[in-house]
DNA sequence: TTCATATATCGTATATTGACGATAAACGAT
DNA sequence: ATCGTTTATCGTCAATATACGATATATGAA
């Protein structure tokens, strides 16, 4: 973004992993692929797309973020992609959002 | 974006606020900032900018996101801003990460 | 008042994201 | 082999995000 690229360097690794989970997370179409996949059980494939007001180019787009931030994983099968939720990431996920939320809240006193 | 403002329209309430936590964690920089203010448990202000590897402007930026999503409150303190972390927002952004996380790994199960 | 300090905002440049249509690639069916 | 279907990728455009320096604003100190 900026002149540099400084959004990785200077910052603790866990910093920028809790900043990938939130990337995953930072727009609705994401949450909302991650929920129907969790609610169809079965991997459903093109139907995201028409269970999402987008195209299924951005679709495709929006899945492959997914994917490179591990919540998700695909396969082929046939002429379908079959994506389903990677339990194991969503776990590791919520056990770093939960450790951040647990340090802000406990420390959150203010004094001002 | 793209040629039409489709980010919030289309798509649940739970979906668009969390995906309103999501932009909030998706910088490292506001991650480590976070964590700062919880840390110092006193409001610092100008002392973000000693500690994280970016310019002071850039850092108001970031603090300015962290404020428009609700996770820290700042007041004018004299010459300096005092920023603190708002407790009650982050119990509301755990509770929504938290009930998403658990919908997910509840209904992980995938056949493929 | 004048100066120094702290911070928010402005202006600007670049990178990335998000959206779409078009196309390519892979497969199943005919 | 050809056609239709499904999905990923490409090309492109607009919007947003990120970064910085410069500047405006506000306050405290001298």
């Amino acid at each position: 973004m900026g002149v540099t690229r400084t959004r990785e360097i200077g910052f603790t690794p866990e910093a920028v992993r809790t900043a990938g989970w939130g990337r995953a997370l930072a727009h609705p179409a994401r949450v909302a692929i991650l929920i129907l996949l969790a609610e169809r059980r079965t991997c459903v494939c093109g139907e995201i797309v028409d269970d999402l007001p987008l195209a299924q180019s951005t679709v495709s787009q929006h899945l492959r973020v997914l994917r490179e931030e591990g919540l998700v994983r695909g396969e082929v099968d046939g002429t379908r992609s079959c994506y389903c939720i990677d339990a194991d990431r969503v776990r590791a996920m919520m056990t770093d959002l939960n450790r951040l939320g647990a340090s802000l809240e406990r420390k959150a006193a203010c004094g001002c």
